[in-house]
DNA sequence: TACCCTATTATTAGAGG
DNA sequence: CCCTCTAATAATAGGGT
């Protein structure tokens, strides 16, 4: 038999249903045989989706989702997509976008208090306040305790003295700022290529096949098999 | 053959790959014969995954995601937007979010630096770098062009000494964080009650305040920062 | 649509290289 | 691990009801 797109739709519907029941008695057998996972969803041309999983096809979804950890990428929305899809899509994320701008705003928020806070020891104490006061006789309090410290004299010599009202007094810090980079290689995900065999099924022509009602309750294993999906 | 788990391995393997091939080839040929669209996801029992898709598992995949999780909505974008505009427009927005992950992932990697330099004034200034005790030296520059201030010998005086170990010396801090804090509950940030309190120098007694003060680069307003990587 | 029948074809377990 | 071969079994297209 020649595998090309059936013509006649009586037929086509029939060889449907009959390929799919065998898809999924395939699919039981290999579960059981070698005590293996599988889930399958069929977006049938009578606009529905038929699915088979052991133990459950959304178990085996969400089994597969700890692989793809990181943001969808537009790629894995084929040609056939529809608005509706991608308006889905688009309203997740621009939840999400909100939520990062509200966690930076706050990040942000506390950056900045600390910044009009930082250097308030280079005022003199005369504008300084109660709790910044204490803060420096704390300060002295343990500079007391270790007012020998030959490090301590050490940095006092005058040459040495970096302090002021220098902002690149200190050095050092992050001087690459590459390895903060990497922080931002969002794609660079644990995503293994072993893990996926490259898609193996033909490359047909993209029918618009819309989605509607399905419930992929349709598991080999359960009694409702043979009566298909309700 | 009667459709039990194998008990040989090897003969489990063989039988494994033959029946996937197998099952593959089955669901490339529904998928030519009657057009439809099949994702197929199969964690073998040598713990991979392989997978089978039309167009691409993962496309198939996100259907089923995209159908269970998103009830449609039309957001602003009406039904006259094209697939083009909505992929464009999203598009824009997971660069957007990537960006906002990335800015907060800096300021959260920032706040953890923070939190992990570790009261430095209270330690010796034998262990402290060069770094610390230039902040040090700084304080007590100012403190000596400073020493005759009537507020700052008020302070000295001992019955108004509030450091050493008491923790409810100064008041302040997060008196009212509430708001703050009921954002980063609802949004399950690795909230932290420490990074809610305005940094305000080196408060001895004030137990679990951990800041850095001193490295420029931590200034998100340096340019790296201001616009991120990209 | 669903089920039954059957000739034809396809799959595959097991053995061997 | 890969491949080939083959007998036995299973799937199924097409036709009928």
């Amino acid at each position: 038999m020649k595998i090309v797109k059936m013509e006649k739709d009586s037929d086509l519907q029939v060889t449907y249903s009959k390929r799919r029941q065998g898809l999924f008695k395939k699919a039981s057998e290999l579960c059981t045989l070698c005590g293996v996972e599988i889930g399958i969803l069929v977006f049938s041309p009578g606009r529905k989706v038929f699915s088979f999983g052991n133990p459950d096809v959304r178990y085996v979804f969400n089994r597969f989702k700890i692989y793809h950890q990181n943001p969808f990428q537009l790629t894995e929305f084929g040609p056939s997509a529809t608005i509706r899809d991608l308006n889905s899509i688009l309203s997740q994320e621009l939840v999400k976008l909100e939520k990062e701008k509200a966690r930076r705003k706050i990040l942000e928020k506390i950056r900045i208090q600390r910044e009009e806070t930082d250097k308030w020891w280079e005022k003199p104490p005369s504008e300084l306040n109660l709790r910044q006061n204490a803060c420096l006789i704390s300060v002295l309090e343990n500079l007391r305790m270790n007012l020998g410290s030959p490090r301590f004299q050490q940095a006092m010599v005058p040459q040495n003295y970096c302090g002021g009202s220098n902002n690149n007094i200190v050095g050092g810090g992050n001087t690459d700022p590459l390895d903060e980079r990497s922080m931002f290689d969002v794609n660079a995900f644990n995503y293994n290529p072993n893990m996926m065999i490259p898609n193996q099924g033909p490359m047909l022509g993209y029918n618009n096949i819309k989605f509607e009602v399905f419930d992929p309750i349709y598991n080999m294993n359960w009694p409702e098999y043979k009566h298909g999906p309700y």
